[in-house]
DNA sequence: CCGCTATATGGCATGGCTCATATATAACTT
DNA sequence: AAGTTATATATGAGCCATGCCATATAGCGG
């Protein structure tokens, strides 16, 4: 996966490792996160594979930048990859909600208290999608080619993160308001 | 995670990797597949560590049951977990979106064409869990020991799925009403 | 002097995936 | 009647991607 993540950026600008992971930093981090040493262990694959070459551009004062671009090859494989059919939905997989399923045995008022925790993170990231992102894309659109299309798409999955983190928080909602419903019930006045 | 999902049935109830197996398929598969080959093997390590105590049942015809148990220790180290604060979001990792953000390239009619089959992906998801699991989660509340606020939750986590498809489609309809637009736009009359 | 930015690389642990194998019965399919 | 497939059960080998942590260098800002 980071793999061809890897590839798209680099067929749109030759860039050393460091930048790629700043690349995805302000564009698909929510989606596909990735540490400096995957993304370069993952080069190290792409090189060898003949996806990738890479040119040494020394430097004074830090470590020689070492720029990474796709060849042809590279294209292709890239190519292929997007051309391929969905045809099974990729597994979720939520930490969170495996947990809630087993805190049947914690108070109530507990699992409240973590919902209304998960709600802070789920509301800042909503934010964050919201109104910080656009402007880290328009950033990195000006600083790349870009197809006439690609704003309209990299605003789309900007859109996909902000509608799943908003509706977290009605699922939260709905959640707390039906504990405190059912505690309601179990011992009333 | 894995191991303490298996604990967590395990203190419920104690049986056997391929029952572990089942129990996943009919309640939180989907927000946490389980292959059966990762399913004994983590078994082997909560063995290890004394987490789980496991006794051979011999039958006729068929490999012998190994039958597991949660152990004291078990329970503690589930509690623990359960006690567990949020403090970051889980990374949500969605193969789909990158590929989607990449495909400014690619003619809008194929992009139109992947979000349909992926819709088809979603709404059939999001029936499953409308209409489906409901089932499977009242079958398996009845042959398990539950605690009354159980169902409360069960249907809470499989409310979340539903609620998540439901929103892929939205995003989805959203993004090719979208694409059409600007493709309408782009070469008019 | 601490810590950040820029840059690259290494090692180890974790946990998931795929595929293979073994065995017996029952239930379909041709 | 023969053959496939499914069900119940367990286990092993090997791959692969990620994660976390450490290290090296050097300049700049506090």
């Amino acid at each position: 996966m980071l793999k061809f993540a890897l590839l798209g950026f680099l067929l749109r600008q030759s860039m050393t490792g460091y930048d790629l992971a700043a690349a995805i930093r302000s564009s698909i981090n929510f989606v596909w996160p990735a540490q400096l040493s995957q993304i370069y262990r993952t080069l190290g694959q792409l090189e060898n594979d003949g996806l990738v070459v890479s040119e040494v551009v020394p430097q004074q004062g830090r470590p020689d930048r070492r720029v990474y671009s796709a060849t042809d090859a590279g294209r292709q494989a890239f190519d292929g990859w997007l051309g391929e059919l969905v045809t099974e939905l990729d597994p979720v997989r939520t930490p969170f909600l495996v947990r809630f399923f087993f805190s049947g045995t914690r108070a109530p008022e507990e699992m409240v208290t973590q919902l209304r925790v998960l709600r802070d993170l789920h509301l800042r990231q909503r934010d964050q999608l919201a109104h910080e992102l656009p402007g880290y894309i328009a950033e990195f659109a000006a600083a790349n080619t870009t197809d006439d299309r690609d704003p309209l798409i990299w605003d789309a999955v900007r859109r996909a993160g902000e509608m799943h983190a908003q509706t977290w928080l009605d699922w939260i909602d709905e959640t707390i308001a039906r504990l405190e419903d059912a505690a309601g019930k179990a011992q009333p006045r």
